[in-house]
DNA sequence: CGCTTACCGGTAAGCGCTTACCGGATTATA
DNA sequence: TATAATCCGGTAAGCGCTTACCGGTAAGCG
């Protein structure tokens, strides 16, 4: 704790009661629109709030109300060095995070950020210093192992995402099942690819796990051709995409006819990797994303990829949290659907204006 | 104010206290570190604590201590509608963003990021209520007018980016002036461009209207032909650069030589509607940026513009902010230096090989 | 016109924490 | 061994706010 201590001559709710002529109580009841105060009584106050531009301590009525009207959100920063449109690393989980503070607004709730490092170890104690300033915490994906949540858990409401809930947790994920399957159905039955290989995201992801399990069953139900495992390790970064298939060709593997990326991002860096060494997409080597980020629609050729409502994601995660403030139970687990689609990078289409739009082929329920 | 009260059952010092036999004050003094308690009544607390796995409330503490530890950011968010690239509009505010939050880590404070609408009028209540729960703000450019901020500076100190400090509140900014007058030297001297314009951001910008006049003074200088004004007029963003270009060009208005865009945003539009009417750039109009966003270095050209040291701009504007909490005056107005980036799309090295890296022509002091 | 009912607004308690102040125990000094 | 100096740790006050409770005044009723 630093050392800073009584910022100065602080305005209390003593000073606009003395100046309105009522008593702290009539202020705040006032000011909380709480009891039906006479007319006179609320315009002396709201006068004198006026004229000293009184703006209540939010820790004093955090305290006094049980309720400080702020959730935290804690994401994991960075990580490997930037590689081209790596810039948009950001971009899946600011997009969720766009989504939960507008939801909080509608709330009147404010929304602490926090950033732990990539890979730092012992995050709990940072983030049960957050949960202390916070009514309610949401977790990006691989933040706490199942135990860390659980003694987090009983401290304040969490909600987290991209996981799965616990005992003592709700979670709010995207159907990564259906996605996939619509994916992989896409290129092995459409397109009748019949060698096709996933490339990862980190091990550890939940998500990760879902769409690799989805990929080969899927795979195999069509008696493809299939790749999954070690060398095709990925973590969700462009960099790590490229590094997969620059491997792979130094090693002068033959490369399946279709790649299924974890993400866009992964994507991305494999369609770099690929251009790179003269390979072409979708001709030689199609290549398809998840998340539908912005810029997949720009890339060359534009990614076939699976759309998540990244926003909704963030909003439902605030209403799960609030609902749970409110004591409310509230749903632990929410699958939010998502849709197929089709651009060019799977080999649809190579005229830009035909189905180059966003053809929905699958779209899951919840 | 929603209707949620009292959590729960909330664990408190006193129970703490009670477990491991000492009184809450005992526990406060192991909990921050002061007095000096036996090792095993520490050791007795400590157990306390891990077993009930308590965590202090933020709350209380702050109420008691006069302090937060939590600062606000407040910017506005969206606008225009999305133009391609455009996703990284998020960018330059969220590296700052990212800035500010590392270094409030640093000193254990936490950051309530707020955004407002783009043009939402009354943002005044919005701004103190979090002013109320934190001990200071950050405010982006053009939140609030100079009387705004004169009432919020009463409540919580100040601090804004690329503004002009006030007599209450502080401001860090870069150093427009030496990066645009290289930028336009670099043009009008080393290309000896006759013709060049500045096609502006928001009008109300501080850092729009310091570039505009050193754009002017300097262009002025070497005795050529510039434009400003009116039709030249952007918003900072993409569209914003598009659309002056497509209606100069189907007003059948001549270009001038180069282009000087108020920021990379706007520089990207600008090449975009450039190349959709198959005008070549640098080659017959040259176009340059402001601020070197991650993407500037993989347009095409490569864009040729005015490196703001964006992360450290943030990380700044939490010192001076948190040097105020502390009592301590600090410099109410600290100028970052910048620096040009020569790549290509100045008219500079064709060949992206040579002159294409980090080419340091100008470095402001502060 | 006196008594009940309603309605406002004031007093005071309490939210969970930090810390000034003070008393008891411990250790140093004579 | 008695006394002074030292050190810990407990008690209680107070941070700024909300609200239960209650007393006083005004309106409603017979």
């Amino acid at each position: 704790m630093p050392e800073p201590k009584r910022p100065k001559g602080t305005l209390t709710i003593y000073d606009v009661a003395g100046r309105a002529g009522v008593s702290i109580a009539s202020v705040s009841r006032v000011l909380n629109g709480q009891g039906s105060p006479r007319a006179d009584t609320r315009e002396k106050v709201m006068r004198a709030v006026r004229e000293l531009s009184f703006v209540p301590d939010g820790a004093a009525r955090a305290l006094s109300n049980g309720l400080k009207e702020v959730i935290g959100v804690v994401f994991r920063r960075g990580g490997e060095a930037l590689f081209e449109g790596e810039d948009e690393s950001l971009l899946f989980m600011d997009v969720i995070n766009r989504g939960i503070e507008v939801e909080a607004q509608r709330r009147g709730f404010d929304v602490l950020m926090s950033s732990v490092g990539f890979d730092d170890e012992d995050v709990l104690p940072r983030i049960a210093a957050i949960a202390g300033k916070t009514d309610g915490l949401i977790l990006h994906d691989r933040m706490l192992s199942a135990v860390g949540i659980a003694r987090l858990a009983d401290i304040v409401p969490i909600v987290t995402l991209a996981g799965s809930p616990t005992r003592a947790s709700m979670n709010v994920r995207c159907d990564n099942e259906s996605g996939m399957r619509a994916l992989v159905q896409h290129l092995v039955i459409d397109h009748a690819y019949r060698s096709i290989a996933y490339l990862s995201g980190r091990a550890d992801s939940p998500d990760n796990r879902a769409r690799a399990k989805v990929f080969e069953a899927e795979a195999a139900a069509a008696d493809a051709d299939f790749q999954v495992g070690a060398p095709w390790l990925g973590n969700y970064s462009a960099a790590g995409g490229a590094n997969v298939i620059a491997s792979l060709l130094d090693a002068g593997t033959k490369l399946p006819r279709a790649i299924v990326c974890a993400n866009d991002q992964t994507a991305l860096g494999v369609m770099h990797a690929l251009g790179r060494r003269g390979i072409k997409v979708p001709e030689e080597v199609a290549v398809t994303g998840f998340d539908d980020v912005p810029v997949a629609r720009h890339l060359h050729p534009p990614l076939t990829t699976v759309r998540q409502p990244m926003q909704e994601l963030g909003a439902r995660a605030f209403d799960m949290l609030y609902s749970r403030i409110s004591a409310a139970a509230g749903t632990p687990d929410v699958v939010l659907p998502v849709q197929l689609i089709v651009r060019e990078s799977c080999g649809c289409a190579t005229n830009p204006a035909s189905r180059a739009g966003n053809a929905s082929i699958a779209r899951s329920g919840t």
